[in-house]
DNA sequence: TATAATAGTTATATTTTTGTAACCGTTATA
DNA sequence: TATAACGGTTACAAAAATATAACTATTATA
């Protein structure tokens, strides 16, 4: 029983993941320079303040050298920054800059405006439940997959 | 109010986004030859039936060389054949084979077993929770942003 | 029938992603 | 204090994704 129910959620998630990469990472190449990789690391960041070059890592289930490239690339074009850790200096803090916030928020709301195009041939009461169901997916899959 | 609800909604699935790419495509290949892309075309396959390379594209939202590749590369293994439309021969036809079905299938179960190490931290409301909701999400999805 | 449009492939180049090994500096520990 | 472990970077290689132009074959249309 609990395993058809699972079977069902994994199936579901699998066929969710392809029209959400379609809509959202494909579009970005369009609005900005920041690879989607670049955006796993700006949501994070968001999310969970500032974080070290292994929880990146850890969070987007990514070795090391690959982290510095992205990083790297970020800090070139001015999205984060480094900070040394005072305590342990080999730790390396990245914190997301201003610029790197009101970006993030501007690809955002570009994703949503080209999602409003779809989005429009729903009802109220198709919109209310996606809102709800996906915010419920959303919180869901935050606290049993956000890290490592 | 409904752009309300819309940003919310596309704030729910850039959130999303993420956290399925890392619990799905990235396992993907310690599991298989097959990539993420490989992986959407069966996928579509296997839900609309044998399609034609532009169907598959428009799918997928890729341009037709790339599309060229992937099939080349699932045909090459084994998991697609090429059909000719007897009506119409600038088309052709891909359809999945037997063999491209039950690894599909096997790998949505490889994928599965992973996804189940981390749903085990549910309980059984909140299984019922995400299995619902995620349904919902698949099926509203798909309804509006599942062609072109 | 000449021309345009469609479906798909080939060729080519670039960027992104992925993976591994070797390395440096720092901290922990035996 | 010598050694191991940790955090991060550098260097390198290979696979995958992206994009565009040019091309063939076929069908539609004027």
């Amino acid at each position: 029983m609990t395993k058809l129910r699972i079977d069902l959620i994994a199936e579901n998630l699998i066929t969710i993941h392809p029209l959400l990469y379609k809509s959202i990472s494909r579009p970005l190449r369009n609005c900005t320079s920041i690879t989607p990789a670049g955006m796993f690391v700006l949501g994070n960041l968001k999310r969970h303040g500032i974080l070290s070059m292994s929880d990146i890592g850890k969070y987007l289930s990514m070795p090391k050298p690959h982290i510095t490239v992205i990083v790297n690339k970020l800090i070139e074009e001015g999205y984060v920054e480094r900070q040394n850790d005072p305590k342990d200096r080999r730790i390396i803090h990245i914190h997301i800059t201003e610029k790197g916030l009101s970006d993030f928020e501007n690809i955002k709301q570009a994703i949503s405006e080209n999602m409003k195009s779809k989005l429009v041939m729903l009802n109220d009461e198709e919109l209310e439940q996606l809102s709800t169901a996906s915010q419920r997916v959303k919180d869901i899959l935050i606290s049993i997959l956000s890290k490592e």
